[in-house]
DNA sequence: GCCGATGTTCGAGAAAAGTCGAACTAGTTC
DNA sequence: GAACTAGTTCGACTTTTCTCGAACATCGGC
């Protein structure tokens, strides 16, 4: 219903762990850390948008993103510093992993 | 086919991540880490044992755990130095914060 | 060899997740 | 207000995961 973003406080961990333990989104969120702030769109531009969509939702319910919107478009940008504070280390070593890992 | 444990190298991020993912496994990886080396049948016992013996499946999949025989029992427990190697703080950050919030 | 104890595997049903076309919404521009 | 752009939602389908009873395997001990 709501658009918003959950406190991160409100979020189970494991639901944290289990956004980011689907390929596709982990893919989202490297590359979204790459980018910074960018729009929906830029992220794994092979899938279709419905697809895309779906991952991207995942990911904010967990906590993991914000959207704001500019425009026509909604531009995304990782909760680093929320999420360091909360679980210290586990987005580096998680995204270490994955970059040293391909 | 094996019954072998992986190695911790060979298993994807995201596999470890989804195997923690689940609130009944984390559970299990709790109570493990409370009781050091264990025979399965003391975590979850709450749980009908093939299911049971479903979770710790994934999670010996995932490279979190490893059995020896000893008997007609099987004793657990947690690979935490190689997780660390790999994926340093990050057991202890999800195990950390799950403990905080309950 | 037969039990009892501890786990695993099988198989089937239920629930959850992933995929993606098509329809829809919201904002911008002309 | 029509057309365009960027994303979301809906609905249907497929795949995966979860759950757990029942049958099976393994290891003692008697």
């Amino acid at each position: 219903m709501t658009d918003e973003e959950p406190q991160l406080t409100d979020v189970p961990v494991t639901a944290v762990l289990f956004a980011l333990s689907d390929p596709t989104r982990l893919d989202m969120v490297i590359e979204l850390r790459g980018l910074g702030e960018t729009p929906c769109g830029t992220l794994r531009t092979d899938l279709p948008k419905a697809t895309r969509s779906h991952h991207l939702k995942v990911l904010r319910e967990a906590g993991l993103t914000r959207q704001r919107r500019e425009g026509t478009a909604k531009y995304l940008r990782l909760r680093e510093d929320e999420l360091a504070q909360r679980f210290p280390g586990l987005l580096d070593t998680v995204l270490a992993d994955a970059a040293a890992h391909r």
